[in-house]
DNA sequence: GTATCTGCAAAACTTTTGCTTATTT
DNA sequence: AAATAAGCAAAAGTTTTGCAGATAC
């Protein structure tokens, strides 16, 4: 059993919840994601192997990792669906995406947040969280 | 007549598009709104002077202050609802959001701006756009 | 006069909620 | 046995679309 999954029956247990076929097969589908997913997505996906689960247990059990600190919602762009992705805080990332293919690579420049506390400070702000997106072209996309 | 609704108006003649009362007027009440609103406050808004307006046309009349570049749609962290704000290319600025009060405070950091080149020149990227937010407690909310 | 625009109602789309039955503890 | 969860259908919230009458050019 992978260490996520454990984490997340660790909170179950001490939320007093229940271990459920439906739960442990979206966690498991989502933590073997790289990357984002929307509820859509992972509902499709979660699909193949557990035909007949449904879409409102994907977004409660969503909901659930999120609670747990497992998962992150995020949105970007225009975009009206949410996405979910793995947290973990240790390694807090940005993202960089190819407004033309759409790749989306993560990053993570310690430099850059150094200087977002000091702007913070600079305003009052004490900074808990951020995020980061740069909107460009990718190596492929630009010499294409 | 301000330089943002002229630059509408011209928009508006290229398209071969009209200048209506109703396009002038959410128009006007969102140039004059400063930071971020969303097209069911900016109906409310318009509304006071322009009673039966509808909001299908606020939405329609955002997208097209998009299309012609004076407005930028922003989706902030887990809102349901898209904020608009004025566009102003040269003035690109990011956001410190105070996550109990809900303050929101714009920045410009042009150091910032060059390290996201530079990262994104090391995985290959040009950069187009970027967004970045600070999440934290502004200087009222961390002493109270 | 003709093409575009408005406002309404309805649809589309994403996410949440109420409820009944099923499952976990 | 008691409490929680699943799945369905329906609701809720946001944004878009079809259409008939109105307006700008």
């Amino acid at each position: 059993m992978s260490k996520r999954i454990a984490d997340l029956n660790r909170y179950l247990a001490e939320k007093g919840l229940k271990v459920t076929r439906q739960r442990e097969a979206v966690a498991q589908v989502f933590f073997d994601t790289t990357g984002h997913i929307s509820a859509e997505e992972l509902y499709l996906k979660v699909s193949r192997s557990h035909p007949g689960i449904g879409l409102t247990t994907v977004y409660r059990t969503l909901r659930l990792l999120t609670e747990a600190g497992l998962a992150k919602e995020r949105r970007f762009a225009e975009d009206t669906q949410g996405v979910f992705e793995k947290e973990d805080t240790s390694r807090h990332h940005d993202h960089l995406i190819c407004t033309r293919c759409g790749k989306i690579v993560e990053f993570k420049e310690p430099l850059i947040e150094k200087l977002q506390e000091d702007v913070a400070q600079k305003h009052g702000f004490s900074v808990e969280d951020h995020r980061m997106e740069l909107y460009g072209l990718c190596k492929t996309c630009r010499t294409a």
